[in-house]
DNA sequence: ACCTGAACACCGTTCAAGT
DNA sequence: ACCTGAACACCGTTCAAGT
Protein backbone atom coordinates (compact mmCIF):
# COMPACT_ATOMS: atom_id res chain seq x y z
CA UNK A 1 0.00 0.00 0.00
CA UNK A 2 2.26 2.68 -1.25
CA UNK A 3 0.11 5.62 -3.07
CA UNK A 4 -2.97 5.32 -1.01
CA UNK A 5 -4.91 7.67 0.91
CA UNK A 6 -2.79 8.60 3.99
CA UNK A 7 0.74 8.20 2.53
CA UNK A 8 -0.63 10.72 -0.21
CA UNK A 9 -1.62 13.16 2.26
CA UNK A 10 1.78 12.91 4.84
CA UNK A 11 3.93 10.85 6.12
CA UNK A 12 3.17 12.71 9.74
CA UNK A 13 -0.21 10.95 8.72
CA UNK A 14 0.13 7.90 9.57
CA UNK A 15 2.32 5.50 12.33
CA UNK A 16 3.55 1.85 12.60
CA UNK A 17 2.81 -1.21 9.89
CA UNK A 18 1.38 -0.89 7.18
CA UNK A 19 -0.40 -3.20 6.87
CA UNK A 20 -1.78 -4.91 9.75
CA UNK A 21 -3.97 -7.84 8.76
CA UNK A 22 -5.09 -8.92 5.86
CA UNK A 23 -7.68 -6.44 4.05
CA UNK A 24 -7.09 -3.83 7.21
CA UNK A 25 -4.86 -0.93 6.07
CA UNK A 26 -4.42 2.41 7.25
CA UNK A 27 -6.70 3.75 3.96
CA UNK A 28 -9.13 1.79 4.70
CA UNK A 29 -9.78 3.07 7.87
CA UNK A 30 -9.50 6.94 6.53
CA UNK A 31 -12.27 5.30 3.98
CA UNK A 32 -14.61 3.52 6.40
CA UNK A 33 -14.44 6.97 8.27
CA UNK A 34 -15.52 9.08 5.19
CA UNK A 35 -18.35 6.47 4.53
CA UNK A 36 -19.48 6.90 8.28
CA UNK A 37 -19.37 10.28 8.54
CA UNK A 38 -20.98 10.89 4.78
CA UNK A 39 -24.10 8.70 5.77
CA UNK A 40 -24.51 9.16 9.77
CA UNK A 41 -23.13 12.60 10.21
CA UNK A 42 -20.49 13.81 12.32
CA UNK A 43 -21.70 12.97 15.66
CA UNK A 44 -22.18 9.19 14.17
CA UNK A 45 -17.96 9.16 13.12
CA UNK A 46 -16.46 7.82 16.56
CA UNK A 47 -13.52 5.78 17.32
CA UNK A 48 -16.19 3.26 18.51
CA UNK A 49 -18.28 3.25 15.84
CA UNK A 50 -14.78 2.78 13.23
CA UNK A 51 -13.39 0.18 15.27
CA UNK A 52 -16.83 -1.64 14.67
CA UNK A 53 -17.45 -1.09 11.46
CA UNK A 54 -13.81 -2.77 10.52
CA UNK A 55 -14.59 -5.87 12.64
CA UNK A 56 -11.42 -4.98 15.13
CA UNK A 57 -10.63 -3.42 18.70
CA UNK A 58 -11.19 -0.04 19.49
CA UNK A 59 -7.30 -0.20 20.65
CA UNK A 60 -6.32 -1.05 16.92
CA UNK A 61 -7.72 1.96 15.53
CA UNK A 62 -4.69 3.87 17.11
CA UNK A 63 -2.20 1.23 15.37
CA UNK A 64 -3.12 2.98 11.94
CA UNK A 65 -3.73 6.33 13.17
CA UNK A 66 -2.45 9.02 15.03
CA UNK A 67 -5.01 10.42 16.48
CA UNK A 68 -9.08 11.60 15.43
CA UNK A 69 -7.89 15.02 14.46
CA UNK A 70 -5.62 13.71 12.06
CA UNK A 71 -8.21 11.16 10.50
CA UNK A 72 -10.89 13.99 10.00
CA UNK A 73 -8.05 16.11 8.27
CA UNK A 74 -7.36 12.69 5.87
CA UNK A 75 -11.27 12.47 5.35
CA UNK A 76 -11.17 16.36 4.46
CA UNK A 77 -8.30 15.65 2.29
CA UNK A 78 -9.74 12.66 0.45
CA UNK A 79 -13.15 14.83 0.26
CA UNK A 80 -11.08 17.61 -1.55
CA UNK A 81 -9.05 14.87 -3.50
CA UNK A 82 -12.42 14.17 -5.61
CA UNK A 83 -12.07 17.93 -7.08
CA UNK A 84 -11.42 17.43 -10.93
CA UNK A 85 -8.76 20.42 -11.08
CA UNK A 86 -7.47 18.88 -14.30
CA UNK A 87 -10.89 19.20 -15.96
CA UNK A 88 -11.60 23.10 -14.27
CA UNK A 89 -8.79 23.93 -15.79
CA UNK A 90 -9.15 22.29 -19.39
CA UNK A 91 -13.03 24.10 -19.47
CA UNK A 92 -13.26 26.57 -22.47
CA UNK A 93 -13.97 30.38 -21.94
CA UNK A 94 -17.11 32.22 -23.04
CA UNK A 95 -16.77 34.96 -25.61
CA UNK A 96 -14.72 37.85 -25.01
CA UNK A 97 -13.61 36.29 -21.51
CA UNK A 98 -9.75 35.08 -21.13
CA UNK A 99 -8.94 31.85 -20.28
CA UNK A 100 -7.94 32.19 -16.91
CA UNK A 101 -11.14 33.72 -15.81
CA UNK A 102 -12.92 30.80 -17.14
CA UNK A 103 -10.89 27.92 -14.80
CA UNK A 104 -11.44 30.25 -11.78
CA UNK A 105 -15.25 29.89 -12.37
CA UNK A 106 -15.00 26.25 -13.31
CA UNK A 107 -12.50 25.76 -9.90
CA UNK A 108 -14.68 27.63 -8.28
CA UNK A 109 -17.92 25.70 -9.16
CA UNK A 110 -16.26 22.29 -9.28
CA UNK A 111 -15.36 23.40 -5.07
CA UNK A 112 -18.39 23.97 -4.29
CA UNK A 113 -20.42 20.76 -6.34
CA UNK A 114 -17.67 18.79 -4.15
CA UNK A 115 -18.06 19.93 -0.64
CA UNK A 116 -22.15 20.29 -1.16
CA UNK A 117 -22.43 16.99 -2.05
CA UNK A 118 -20.57 15.94 1.53
CA UNK A 119 -22.60 18.51 3.40
CA UNK A 120 -20.52 16.51 6.55
CA UNK A 121 -17.50 17.23 5.87
CA UNK A 122 -18.47 20.46 6.63
CA UNK A 123 -17.08 20.57 10.37
CA UNK A 124 -13.97 19.74 9.46
CA UNK A 125 -13.14 22.15 6.68
CA UNK A 126 -14.55 24.64 9.14
CA UNK A 127 -12.31 23.76 12.05
CA UNK A 128 -8.93 22.17 10.99
CA UNK A 129 -6.25 24.00 9.03
CA UNK A 130 -5.76 21.79 5.99
CA UNK A 131 -3.33 21.29 3.99
CA UNK A 132 -2.81 18.29 2.07
CA UNK A 133 -2.54 17.27 -1.62
CA UNK A 134 -6.03 17.44 -2.24
CA UNK A 135 -6.01 21.18 -1.17
CA UNK A 136 -2.38 21.99 -2.92
CA UNK A 137 -3.53 20.39 -6.09
CA UNK A 138 -6.81 23.19 -5.94
CA UNK A 139 -4.44 25.80 -4.86
CA UNK A 140 -1.91 25.38 -7.79
CA UNK A 141 -4.66 25.20 -9.89
CA UNK A 142 -6.31 29.11 -8.77
CA UNK A 143 -2.22 30.37 -8.17
CA UNK A 144 -1.28 29.32 -11.97
CA UNK A 145 -4.48 31.15 -13.53
CA UNK A 146 -4.09 34.11 -11.46
CA UNK A 147 -0.62 34.66 -12.62
CA UNK A 148 -2.33 34.29 -16.28
CA UNK A 149 -3.93 37.08 -15.23
CA UNK A 150 -0.86 38.96 -14.47
CA UNK A 151 -1.23 38.57 -10.76
CA UNK A 152 2.58 38.62 -8.70
CA UNK A 153 3.35 39.62 -5.25
CA UNK A 154 0.99 40.90 -2.83
CA UNK A 155 -1.70 41.30 -5.31
CA UNK A 156 -1.73 37.76 -5.88
CA UNK A 157 -1.90 37.07 -3.02
CA UNK A 158 -4.44 39.19 -1.87
CA UNK A 159 -6.63 37.89 -5.10
CA UNK A 160 -6.09 34.31 -3.98
CA UNK A 161 -6.96 34.92 -0.75
CA UNK A 162 -10.28 36.73 -2.24
CA UNK A 163 -11.09 34.07 -4.19
CA UNK A 164 -10.34 31.02 -2.05
CA UNK A 165 -12.44 33.24 1.23
CA UNK A 166 -15.37 33.55 -0.92
CA UNK A 167 -15.37 30.11 -2.18
CA UNK A 168 -14.42 28.11 0.52
CA UNK A 169 -16.44 30.78 3.28
CA UNK A 170 -19.64 30.88 1.51
CA UNK A 171 -19.80 27.36 0.58
CA UNK A 172 -18.99 26.56 4.03
CA UNK A 173 -21.75 28.83 5.67
CA UNK A 174 -23.92 27.43 3.22
CA UNK A 175 -24.02 23.69 4.09
CA UNK A 176 -23.50 23.80 7.68
CA UNK A 177 -26.02 20.97 9.24
CA UNK A 178 -26.07 21.31 13.19
CA UNK A 179 -28.66 23.46 13.99
CA UNK A 180 -30.86 21.94 11.24
CA UNK A 181 -31.16 18.58 12.66
CA UNK A 182 -33.29 19.69 15.44
CA UNK A 183 -37.26 20.66 15.20
CA UNK A 184 -37.39 22.29 18.26
CA UNK A 185 -34.50 25.01 17.11
CA UNK A 186 -36.13 25.56 13.58
CA UNK A 187 -39.37 25.90 14.93
CA UNK A 188 -37.59 28.95 17.62
CA UNK A 189 -35.74 30.64 14.79
CA UNK A 190 -39.28 30.44 12.62
CA UNK A 191 -41.06 32.07 15.49
CA UNK A 192 -38.35 34.51 16.27
CA UNK A 193 -38.47 35.52 12.35
CA UNK A 194 -42.73 35.96 12.78
CA UNK A 195 -42.17 38.07 15.75
CA UNK A 196 -39.07 40.85 14.08
CA UNK A 197 -40.22 44.36 15.89
CA UNK A 198 -40.59 46.34 12.55
CA UNK A 199 -39.11 49.58 14.70
CA UNK A 200 -36.10 47.24 15.58
CA UNK A 201 -35.30 46.07 12.66
CA UNK A 202 -37.73 48.06 9.62
CA UNK A 203 -35.24 46.88 6.13
CA UNK A 204 -35.33 43.20 7.93
CA UNK A 205 -39.30 43.32 8.16
CA UNK A 206 -40.47 44.82 5.09
CA UNK A 207 -38.04 42.68 3.52
CA UNK A 208 -38.65 39.52 5.38
CA UNK A 209 -41.11 37.69 2.43
CA UNK A 210 -38.13 37.96 0.32
CA UNK A 211 -35.25 36.71 2.54
CA UNK A 212 -36.93 33.98 4.64
CA UNK A 213 -34.84 31.26 4.05
CA UNK A 214 -33.16 32.32 1.04
CA UNK A 215 -30.34 34.32 3.16
CA UNK A 216 -27.70 34.14 5.36
CA UNK A 217 -29.05 34.29 8.97
CA UNK A 218 -32.38 34.32 8.43
CA UNK A 219 -32.96 30.71 7.40
CA UNK A 220 -34.37 27.85 9.43
CA UNK A 221 -32.65 24.94 7.04
CA UNK A 222 -29.02 24.75 5.59
CA UNK A 223 -27.94 24.07 1.97
CA UNK A 224 -27.87 26.65 -0.55
CA UNK A 225 -28.67 30.22 -0.26
CA UNK A 226 -30.81 32.27 -2.64
CA UNK A 227 -32.44 29.39 -4.73
CA UNK A 228 -28.92 27.71 -5.01
CA UNK A 229 -28.29 30.86 -7.42
CA UNK A 230 -26.52 33.20 -4.95
CA UNK A 231 -23.17 31.80 -5.06
CA UNK A 232 -22.67 32.19 -8.84
CA UNK A 233 -24.07 35.64 -8.79
CA UNK A 234 -21.43 36.58 -6.12
CA UNK A 235 -19.04 34.66 -7.97
CA UNK A 236 -19.62 36.45 -10.94
CA UNK A 237 -18.98 39.39 -8.91
CA UNK A 238 -15.92 38.32 -7.61
CA UNK A 239 -14.84 37.08 -11.41
CA UNK A 240 -15.39 40.73 -12.72
CA UNK A 241 -13.38 42.20 -10.17
CA UNK A 242 -10.53 40.36 -10.30
CA UNK A 243 -10.73 41.02 -14.66
CA UNK A 244 -10.76 44.58 -13.38
CA UNK A 245 -7.91 44.52 -11.46
CA UNK A 246 -5.35 42.47 -13.85
CA UNK A 247 -6.28 45.34 -16.37
CA UNK A 248 -5.13 47.45 -14.25
CA UNK A 249 -1.94 45.46 -13.82
CA UNK A 250 -1.40 44.80 -17.00
CA UNK A 251 -2.96 41.62 -17.45
CA UNK A 252 -4.14 40.42 -20.40
CA UNK B 1 -33.95 40.42 35.19
CA UNK B 2 -35.97 41.41 32.01
CA UNK B 3 -33.87 42.89 29.40
CA UNK B 4 -30.80 39.82 29.67
CA UNK B 5 -28.94 38.41 27.29
CA UNK B 6 -31.03 35.55 27.19
CA UNK B 7 -34.40 37.41 27.02
CA UNK B 8 -32.99 39.25 24.35
CA UNK B 9 -32.10 36.53 22.20
CA UNK B 10 -35.58 34.47 22.37
CA UNK B 11 -37.68 32.87 24.73
CA UNK B 12 -37.10 29.26 23.78
CA UNK B 13 -33.43 29.65 24.78
CA UNK B 14 -34.68 29.34 28.36
CA UNK B 15 -36.58 27.75 30.60
CA UNK B 16 -37.43 27.75 34.68
CA UNK B 17 -37.39 30.52 37.14
CA UNK B 18 -36.25 33.85 35.89
CA UNK B 19 -34.40 34.33 39.53
CA UNK B 20 -33.26 31.12 41.01
CA UNK B 21 -30.56 32.19 43.83
CA UNK B 22 -29.22 35.06 44.75
CA UNK B 23 -27.07 36.80 41.89
CA UNK B 24 -27.77 33.59 39.79
CA UNK B 25 -29.32 33.99 36.14
CA UNK B 26 -29.75 32.19 33.07
CA UNK B 27 -27.95 35.50 32.00
CA UNK B 28 -25.30 34.57 34.13
CA UNK B 29 -24.78 31.46 33.11
CA UNK B 30 -24.58 32.46 29.44
CA UNK B 31 -21.70 35.51 30.35
CA UNK B 32 -20.02 32.88 32.64
CA UNK B 33 -20.19 31.00 29.97
CA UNK B 34 -18.81 33.36 27.39
CA UNK B 35 -15.72 34.49 29.14
CA UNK B 36 -15.01 30.83 29.59
CA UNK B 37 -14.56 30.78 26.14
CA UNK B 38 -12.82 33.36 25.60
CA UNK B 39 -10.25 32.71 28.00
CA UNK B 40 -9.75 28.83 28.02
CA UNK B 41 -11.28 28.37 24.53
CA UNK B 42 -13.74 25.58 22.79
CA UNK B 43 -12.42 22.35 24.69
CA UNK B 44 -12.48 24.25 28.11
CA UNK B 45 -16.55 25.08 27.54
CA UNK B 46 -17.98 21.89 29.14
CA UNK B 47 -21.24 22.11 31.98
CA UNK B 48 -19.19 20.96 34.34
CA UNK B 49 -16.72 23.81 34.22
CA UNK B 50 -19.49 26.01 33.94
CA UNK B 51 -20.92 25.03 36.77
CA UNK B 52 -17.79 24.98 39.08
CA UNK B 53 -17.18 28.28 37.97
CA UNK B 54 -20.95 29.02 38.93
CA UNK B 55 -20.46 27.36 42.30
CA UNK B 56 -23.33 24.51 41.90
CA UNK B 57 -24.46 21.65 40.96
CA UNK B 58 -23.83 20.16 37.36
CA UNK B 59 -27.38 19.58 36.94
CA UNK B 60 -28.40 22.84 38.21
CA UNK B 61 -27.04 24.43 35.30
CA UNK B 62 -30.35 22.81 33.16
CA UNK B 63 -32.67 24.84 35.01
CA UNK B 64 -31.50 27.28 33.88
CA UNK B 65 -30.52 26.51 29.89
CA UNK B 66 -32.40 23.82 28.11
CA UNK B 67 -29.23 22.56 25.91
CA UNK B 68 -25.59 23.35 25.20
CA UNK B 69 -26.13 23.85 22.03
CA UNK B 70 -28.41 26.93 22.64
CA UNK B 71 -26.34 28.27 25.34
CA UNK B 72 -23.55 28.18 22.44
CA UNK B 73 -25.96 29.81 20.41
CA UNK B 74 -26.69 32.42 23.47
CA UNK B 75 -22.95 33.24 23.37
CA UNK B 76 -22.40 33.82 19.70
CA UNK B 77 -25.57 36.24 19.98
CA UNK B 78 -23.55 37.93 23.17
CA UNK B 79 -20.78 38.29 20.83
CA UNK B 80 -22.65 39.60 17.91
CA UNK B 81 -23.93 41.83 20.15
CA UNK B 82 -21.03 43.47 20.32
CA UNK B 83 -21.22 44.93 17.06
CA UNK B 84 -21.92 48.46 16.87
CA UNK B 85 -24.35 48.77 13.83
CA UNK B 86 -25.31 52.16 14.65
CA UNK B 87 -22.07 53.78 14.56
CA UNK B 88 -21.07 51.56 11.49
CA UNK B 89 -24.09 53.07 10.00
CA UNK B 90 -23.09 56.45 10.96
CA UNK B 91 -19.75 56.68 9.41
CA UNK B 92 -18.80 59.27 6.60
CA UNK B 93 -18.32 58.78 2.83
CA UNK B 94 -15.31 58.44 1.00
CA UNK B 95 -15.06 61.58 -1.71
CA UNK B 96 -17.03 60.79 -4.86
CA UNK B 97 -18.31 57.20 -3.17
CA UNK B 98 -22.23 56.65 -2.24
CA UNK B 99 -22.96 56.88 1.54
CA UNK B 100 -24.55 53.17 1.77
CA UNK B 101 -21.11 51.80 -0.20
CA UNK B 102 -19.44 53.03 3.04
CA UNK B 103 -22.09 52.01 5.74
CA UNK B 104 -20.97 48.11 4.17
CA UNK B 105 -17.30 48.74 4.65
CA UNK B 106 -17.68 49.98 7.48
CA UNK B 107 -20.06 47.60 8.92
CA UNK B 108 -17.91 44.63 7.17
CA UNK B 109 -14.64 45.71 9.05
CA UNK B 110 -16.78 46.10 12.79
CA UNK B 111 -18.31 42.71 12.00
CA UNK B 112 -14.91 41.03 11.38
CA UNK B 113 -12.93 43.29 14.21
CA UNK B 114 -15.52 41.54 16.36
CA UNK B 115 -15.15 38.22 15.10
CA UNK B 116 -11.47 38.35 15.60
CA UNK B 117 -11.17 39.84 18.82
CA UNK B 118 -12.97 36.68 20.07
CA UNK B 119 -11.58 33.68 17.79
CA UNK B 120 -13.09 31.07 19.64
CA UNK B 121 -16.48 31.53 19.23
CA UNK B 122 -15.48 30.44 15.58
CA UNK B 123 -16.42 27.04 16.11
CA UNK B 124 -19.94 28.55 17.00
CA UNK B 125 -20.42 30.61 14.26
CA UNK B 126 -19.27 28.09 11.65
CA UNK B 127 -21.53 24.83 12.70
CA UNK B 128 -24.62 26.87 14.16
CA UNK B 129 -27.49 28.24 11.92
CA UNK B 130 -27.63 31.63 14.42
CA UNK B 131 -30.58 33.34 13.88
CA UNK B 132 -30.94 35.99 16.57
CA UNK B 133 -31.60 40.13 17.20
CA UNK B 134 -27.49 40.51 16.70
CA UNK B 135 -27.40 39.17 13.91
CA UNK B 136 -31.29 40.35 12.99
CA UNK B 137 -29.33 44.04 13.68
CA UNK B 138 -26.69 42.91 11.17
CA UNK B 139 -28.70 42.05 8.69
CA UNK B 140 -30.89 45.03 9.29
CA UNK B 141 -28.11 47.47 8.79
CA UNK B 142 -26.83 45.43 5.26
CA UNK B 143 -30.10 45.11 4.00
CA UNK B 144 -30.84 48.59 4.73
CA UNK B 145 -27.93 49.81 2.90
CA UNK B 146 -28.34 47.94 -0.11
CA UNK B 147 -31.58 49.27 -0.30
CA UNK B 148 -30.47 52.70 -0.60
CA UNK B 149 -28.10 51.21 -3.41
CA UNK B 150 -31.48 50.14 -5.32
CA UNK B 151 -31.43 46.34 -4.85
CA UNK B 152 -34.81 44.97 -4.35
CA UNK B 153 -36.10 41.44 -4.97
CA UNK B 154 -33.80 38.44 -6.00
CA UNK B 155 -30.63 41.07 -6.75
CA UNK B 156 -31.36 42.60 -3.08
CA UNK B 157 -31.31 38.23 -1.59
CA UNK B 158 -28.42 37.90 -4.04
CA UNK B 159 -26.10 41.18 -3.03
CA UNK B 160 -26.70 40.85 0.65
CA UNK B 161 -25.59 36.57 0.27
CA UNK B 162 -22.58 37.86 -1.10
CA UNK B 163 -21.96 40.46 1.31
CA UNK B 164 -22.73 38.26 4.15
CA UNK B 165 -21.06 35.26 2.53
CA UNK B 166 -17.64 36.92 1.84
CA UNK B 167 -17.55 39.18 5.33
CA UNK B 168 -18.16 36.18 7.83
CA UNK B 169 -17.02 33.30 4.97
CA UNK B 170 -13.57 35.15 5.18
CA UNK B 171 -14.03 35.57 8.75
CA UNK B 172 -14.55 32.63 9.72
CA UNK B 173 -11.72 30.66 7.53
CA UNK B 174 -9.67 33.17 8.58
CA UNK B 175 -9.93 32.47 12.89
CA UNK B 176 -10.42 28.84 12.78
CA UNK B 177 -7.99 27.97 15.39
CA UNK B 178 -8.17 24.01 15.92
CA UNK B 179 -4.92 22.53 14.23
CA UNK B 180 -2.44 25.85 15.23
CA UNK B 181 -2.74 24.75 18.48
CA UNK B 182 -1.04 21.32 17.85
CA UNK B 183 3.04 21.73 17.71
CA UNK B 184 3.22 18.55 16.07
CA UNK B 185 0.37 19.11 13.02
CA UNK B 186 2.18 22.34 12.62
CA UNK B 187 5.35 20.90 12.01
CA UNK B 188 3.74 18.65 10.23
CA UNK B 189 2.30 21.12 7.53
CA UNK B 190 5.74 22.94 7.47
CA UNK B 191 7.33 19.91 6.41
CA UNK B 192 4.69 18.68 3.36
CA UNK B 193 5.30 22.51 2.22
CA UNK B 194 8.61 21.86 2.40
CA UNK B 195 8.85 18.75 0.63
CA UNK B 196 5.82 19.89 -2.26
CA UNK B 197 6.93 18.45 -6.01
CA UNK B 198 7.64 21.21 -7.88
CA UNK B 199 6.33 18.81 -11.36
CA UNK B 200 3.14 18.35 -9.13
CA UNK B 201 2.26 21.44 -8.30
CA UNK B 202 4.69 23.81 -10.15
CA UNK B 203 2.58 27.35 -9.68
CA UNK B 204 2.62 26.77 -5.89
CA UNK B 205 6.24 25.68 -5.41
CA UNK B 206 7.41 28.75 -7.47
CA UNK B 207 5.06 31.27 -5.50
CA UNK B 208 5.75 29.44 -2.65
CA UNK B 209 8.17 31.87 -0.17
CA UNK B 210 5.28 34.65 -1.35
CA UNK B 211 1.76 32.42 -0.29
CA UNK B 212 3.48 30.68 2.42
CA UNK B 213 1.74 31.70 6.10
CA UNK B 214 -0.07 34.44 4.11
CA UNK B 215 -2.71 32.86 2.06
CA UNK B 216 -5.37 30.42 2.77
CA UNK B 217 -4.45 26.52 2.93
CA UNK B 218 -0.62 27.56 2.81
CA UNK B 219 -0.23 28.59 6.45
CA UNK B 220 0.55 26.64 9.67
CA UNK B 221 -1.55 29.49 11.79
CA UNK B 222 -4.36 30.84 12.28
CA UNK B 223 -5.75 34.47 12.17
CA UNK B 224 -5.74 36.89 9.55
CA UNK B 225 -4.21 35.85 6.20
CA UNK B 226 -2.49 38.99 3.69
CA UNK B 227 -0.97 40.12 6.62
CA UNK B 228 -4.39 41.48 7.64
CA UNK B 229 -4.53 43.20 4.47
CA UNK B 230 -6.54 40.66 2.07
CA UNK B 231 -9.88 40.74 3.65
CA UNK B 232 -9.87 44.81 2.94
CA UNK B 233 -8.54 44.35 -0.53
CA UNK B 234 -11.36 41.60 -0.93
CA UNK B 235 -14.27 43.96 0.72
CA UNK B 236 -13.12 46.58 -1.71
CA UNK B 237 -13.24 44.16 -4.68
CA UNK B 238 -17.07 43.39 -3.52
CA UNK B 239 -17.84 46.91 -2.73
CA UNK B 240 -17.07 47.52 -6.23
CA UNK B 241 -18.92 45.19 -8.15
CA UNK B 242 -22.25 46.28 -6.16
CA UNK B 243 -22.06 49.80 -6.78
CA UNK B 244 -21.39 48.50 -10.38
CA UNK B 245 -24.44 46.80 -10.50
CA UNK B 246 -26.63 48.94 -8.07
CA UNK B 247 -25.78 51.34 -11.04
CA UNK B 248 -26.86 49.01 -13.95
CA UNK B 249 -30.09 48.60 -11.86
CA UNK B 250 -30.52 51.67 -11.43
CA UNK B 251 -29.20 52.79 -7.94
CA UNK B 252 -28.18 55.74 -7.26
C1' DA C 1 4.68 -8.54 16.97
C1' DC C 2 0.25 -7.55 17.08
C1' DC C 3 -4.26 -7.18 19.10
C1' DT C 4 -7.43 -7.22 23.06
C1' DG C 5 -10.24 -6.06 27.21
C1' DA C 6 -10.36 -3.06 30.53
C1' DA C 7 -9.51 1.02 32.36
C1' DC C 8 -8.73 6.22 32.73
C1' DA C 9 -10.41 10.62 32.68
C1' DC C 10 -13.60 12.71 30.78
C1' DC C 11 -18.39 14.25 28.14
C1' DG C 12 -23.97 15.99 28.02
C1' DT C 13 -27.98 14.89 30.21
C1' DT C 14 -31.41 12.82 33.45
C1' DC C 15 -33.64 11.70 37.75
C1' DA C 16 -34.65 9.91 42.17
C1' DA C 17 -33.57 11.55 46.39
C1' DG C 18 -32.87 15.09 49.58
C1' DT C 19 -33.95 19.73 52.12
C1' DA D 1 -39.75 24.42 45.01
C1' DC D 2 -35.29 24.00 44.21
C1' DC D 3 -30.90 21.80 44.21
C1' DT D 4 -27.92 17.74 44.77
C1' DG D 5 -25.27 13.38 44.17
C1' DA D 6 -25.22 9.77 41.53
C1' DA D 7 -25.96 7.55 37.63
C1' DC D 8 -26.57 6.65 32.46
C1' DA D 9 -24.72 6.19 28.16
C1' DC D 10 -21.35 7.74 26.01
C1' DC D 11 -16.39 9.98 24.41
C1' DG D 12 -10.77 9.74 22.89
C1' DT D 13 -6.90 7.52 24.38
C1' DT D 14 -3.70 4.40 26.92
C1' DC D 15 -1.69 0.17 28.58
C1' DA D 16 -0.92 -4.05 30.86
C1' DA D 17 -2.12 -8.36 29.61
C1' DG D 18 -2.80 -11.88 26.39
C1' DT D 19 -1.59 -14.89 22.10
Amino acid sequence: VESGVLARVAPWLHTGPVQVKPGLSPDQVVETAHTILHEAGEDALTVRALSDALGVGTAAIYRLIVSKQLLRIAVADLVLSQVDVRAALRARARRGEPRWIARLRNLAVEVRRVLTEHPHSHSVLASELICTPATAAIADGAIGALREGGFSGSELVHAYNAWTGFVFGHTVLEIKPRTAESDELRHGIAGFLDDLDPQAYPNLTSELANLRDRAFSLRTHAGPVGGGRSFDWGLEMVLGSLRNRSKRAGGS
